[in-house]
DNA sequence: ATATTACCTGATCGATCGTTCAGTAATGTC
DNA sequence: GACATTACTGAACGATCGATCAGGTAATAT
C-alpha cells in the first residue's frame, strides 16, 4: 500500500514475499483468528514459511500490527481532511463524513476491521484507541453544530446519535465482502440512507 | 444467574467464591482483555487465589466462555418469543423486538459483549456464531415482512437493513455503562427512534 | 466432638508462545 | 564471475500457556 503496488518493476534480491505482502496476510489472519489467538507460526505456516524466516521482514509480532493499525487510521482522519467535510451546511458536511467513512471502511477493509477490534491490551493498541476517540471527537462536534442548525433531531443527545450512527456504520465489517451483493457506492449510499432518514416509510 | 443470587441461604462449607461469581470475573476480564489475551494465572490472580483453585469451580477456560455465551444467547432469543414480538403489526413488533434487543444488551452487558466478539476459533464459539445466525434470520424475516406491508423503506435490501439496524444496537456494547449518563429506557427509546425515523429532523 | 462438604495451595506437567542467531540460497547489477 | 541485495532455514532460548494431582484448611450439619 505504501511501496509499489505495481506489476514487477524488476526486484533485485532472492524473489519471495516482502513486507507489504507479508502484512496483508497477517492482517487476514489477525482478522480471522484474532490477534492475541494468532501466532507467529500460524503466520509462517499460511505463508509456507519458517518462524525465522518473518522476523526478516519485521522486528516483532506487535509492529505488524502497528503498521496495519495506523493504515486504517490514516485512511478515517483523511475523512475529514477532504474538502467535502468543510463545505456546505453542516447536514451535507454530515452525509459526507458519513459516506467517505463507509467507503474507507470498505477500500481498506481488512485494516478497519482489525482497528475495531482493539481492546488497548498494549502501548501500540492504546495509542491506536486514543486517535480513534480524537477523531470520534471530531464527528461529534459536527453532530452537535448540526443539532444547533436545527438539521439533526436534538431530542437525542449529540454524542449518543453519532455513537449510534457510527455503530451502525463500523458494523458493516462484521459482514461486508467485496465482490458480493452490494457494491461499494451502492453501500455507502444506502448507510447515508438509513443513518439520515431511518428505515421505516414516511 | 442461573444459581441463587439471592441473599445467602447458609451455604455449607468453606466460605469463598462459588462458580457464578468466578464466571462474572471471568467475563469481565475476557472483555477487558479478550478471551484469548487472558491466561487462568490473569484470573486467579483477580480473583486472590492460585491457577488450580480455579479448577475446582470449571472444568475448562473454554467451559467458562461457553457458560457465558448461553447467557447472552438465551437472553436475545427471548426477545423473539416473548408476547409484544407476536402482536400488533409488523412495525410495531420490529420496534417491541428492537426496544426488547436493546434492553437484553444493557441487562446482561458483559455476556452479550462478549457473545458479540466471538470469531468462531473452537467447536463453543462456532455453535455460539450458529445461534446467532438463526437469531438473525428471525429478525430479517420480520423485517422483510414489514416492507411488504409498506411500513420499512424497499428501497435498500432487508437484509441490509436489518444488518446495519442490528450493528446499531450490537455497537452499543463498545460505549455503554450501567450507572451513567443514560438509563436503559432513555437507551432503548433513543434507538428505536434513531433506527426507525433516522437522526435528521424532518 | 466429629463427619461432611466445599474451597483452596504448591509443585509440576508437556505444549506452545515470541524471539534470536549463525548460516544458506537465489536473484539483478557490474 | 564477483558482488551487493534480498529472502529464507534449522535449532535453540526462556517464558508462559492450560491443566493435573495429592494434600491441606475452614466452615456447616448432626
Amino acid at each position: 500500500m505504501s511501496a509499489s503496488t505495481d506489476a514487477s518493476p524488476a526486484r533485485r534480491g532472492r524473489p519471495g514475499y516482502d513486507r507489504d505482502q507479508v502484512l496483508a496476510v497477517a492482517v487476514t489472519l489477525f482478522n480471522e483468528q484474532g490477534y492475541d489467538a494468532t501466532s507467529v507460526a500460524d503466520l509462517a505456516s499460511r505463508l509456507g514459511l519458517t518462524k525465522s524466516a518473518l522476523y526478516h521482514h519485521f522486528d516483532s509480532k506487535e509492529q505488524l500490527l502497528a503498521l496495519a493499525l495506523d493504515e486504517a487510521l490514516d485512511g478515517l482522519e483523511g475523512v475529514l481532511d477532504q474538502p467535502e467535510a468543510s463545505i456546505g451546511d453542516p447536514a451535507e458536511r454530515l452525509g459526507a463524513v458519513l459516506r467517505g467513512a463507509v467507503l474507507v471502511l470498505v477500500d481498506k477493509l481488512p485494516y478497519v476491521t482489525l482497528l475495531l477490534r482493539v481492546r488497548g491490551n498494549s502501548d501500540v493498541e492504546r495509542a491506536a484507541l486514543e486517535r480513534r476517540r480524537a477523531f470520534d471527537h471530531r464527528v461529534t462536534a459536527l453532530v452537535t453544530e448540526a443539532q444547533r442548525a436545527g438539521q439533526v433531531r436534538a431530542d437525542v443527545d449529540g454524542a449518543v446519535t453519532t455513537r449510534l450512527v457510527f455503530g451502525m456504520v463500523n458494523s458493516i465489517v462484521e459482514w461486508y465482502r467485496p465482490g458480493g451483493a452490494v457494491d461499494r457506492e451502492r453501500l455507502a449510499h444506502d448507510v447515508v440512507a438509513v443513518a439520515l432518514d431511518g428505515m421505516r416509510t414516511r
